[in-house]
DNA sequence: CAAAAAAACTAATATGCGTTAGTTTTGCTG
DNA sequence: CAGCAAAACTAACGCATATTAGTTTTTTTG
């Protein structure tokens, strides 16, 4: 017999929550069992269920913790005064950030929020679809002010988020490349484009 | 009984393919079951195994068909002549089109290669990176030339290709920007930035 | 140190899965 | 229309799954 040793200034819950969380990044959620999960923790699939309600409530947990962080982020940028310019790469230098502290948990939200069920997968949609929607206003605010060109917002966001959800893929390239010049690069990438 | 039909141009196990990518894409690979597909197809599970091997090879054949097309496409562009900036648009280009026309097998490749057995994840993996490797020596090539400006390759090709895969979520906008719009913000965005 | 609570265990349940075997129906071909 | 091949069907197999029940062990508490 094993123990399920805490997470960090966390309970057993949370140190489950983070296994499952690299589990489902590895294996997508479907594909991950519980067996698998509790083999990772050194304890048999049953003793999980003394700490969560469900495998089900597992993905719930990553998927709704990691949209509040982004929105928390948004919502300051938002409500923010000043230029746009500096607000958005606030926000992309977030996400890069966001992406390297807590891949696994973005990763999953990213990418296995279709498997939630009624009425969170609702709930879920409806938070992406609002944070969508302020970015947007964002765009729109620094297109009006003419520090940005004329762009269709919907386009530059789905551009911009599109980009930084790809550094999930970026951890192959750690080697050559440092998280600050992977932030500096992006951003002016994204910002005053490829052409000299 | 019912009978299943053969895809246009195609045979009745093309036609199980393509079903099998739009369920692939909604459910996800694992949660996709073969009763599902069979049912999408007014057929019995069993009857779909008179013209497939396995649900595996599936997948398979989505992403390699994926994996084809795009290896073909950049080997063209790529051993091409002229300038960097019009053959990296003409590949965004295509891209885009891709994402248009055979979105469903486009985003199962994107998505669902995890569930690939070897060697065929292997292969596949393989695939990818070569394409990288192509992209990459083609961002170099525009920066030697001064086409570009000096930008760590990998990160040019990341922010790239993670912009152009954003494509999926597009479907919800529709309405709201066509698709020459699209082509055109996101080539003006990904090549001469935002700012005004 | 005894009682109580927490957390592990074993065993089992019901369900759904991919796939196979064997049989029947359909539809083409001579 | 007979014979044959293609393709559907029903039924079942073996296996893995999430979860529950009941029990035992470990840890905490008074």
């Amino acid at each position: 017999m094993s123990k399920i040793i805490p997470a960090r200034n966390g309970t057993k819950k949370d140190a489950i929550i983070l296994k499952a969380a690299t589990l489902f990044r590895k294996k997508g959620y479907v594909a991950a069992s519980m067996r698998d999960l509790a083999e990772s923790m050194g304890v048999e699939a049953s003793s999980l269920y003394n700490h969560i309600g469900s495998k089900q409530e597992l993905l719930q947990s990553i998927c709704f913790k990691v949209a509040l962080k982004f929105n928390n982020e948004l919502t300051a940028i938002t409500s923010a005064k000043g230029k746009v310019v500096p607000r958005l790469e606030a926000l992309i230098r977030f996400h890069i950030h966001m992406m390297i502290d807590a891949y696994d948990e973005v990763h999953v939200a990213n990418h296995e929020w279709k498997q939630l069920h009624e009425p969170y997968l609702g709930n879920f949609l409806q938070e992406r679809k609002a944070y969508e929607n302020s970015l947007i206003a964002l765009i729109e605010e620094g297109t009006a002010a003419k520090e940005l060109k004329p762009i269709h917002p919907h386009v530059a966001v789905l551009t911009l988020l599109s980009a930084v959800r790809g550094l999930e893929f970026w951890q192959r390239h750690k080697k050559s490349v440092t998280a600050d010049e992977l932030e500096t690069d992006m951003i002016n990438h994204l910002l005053t484009g490829l052409i000299q």
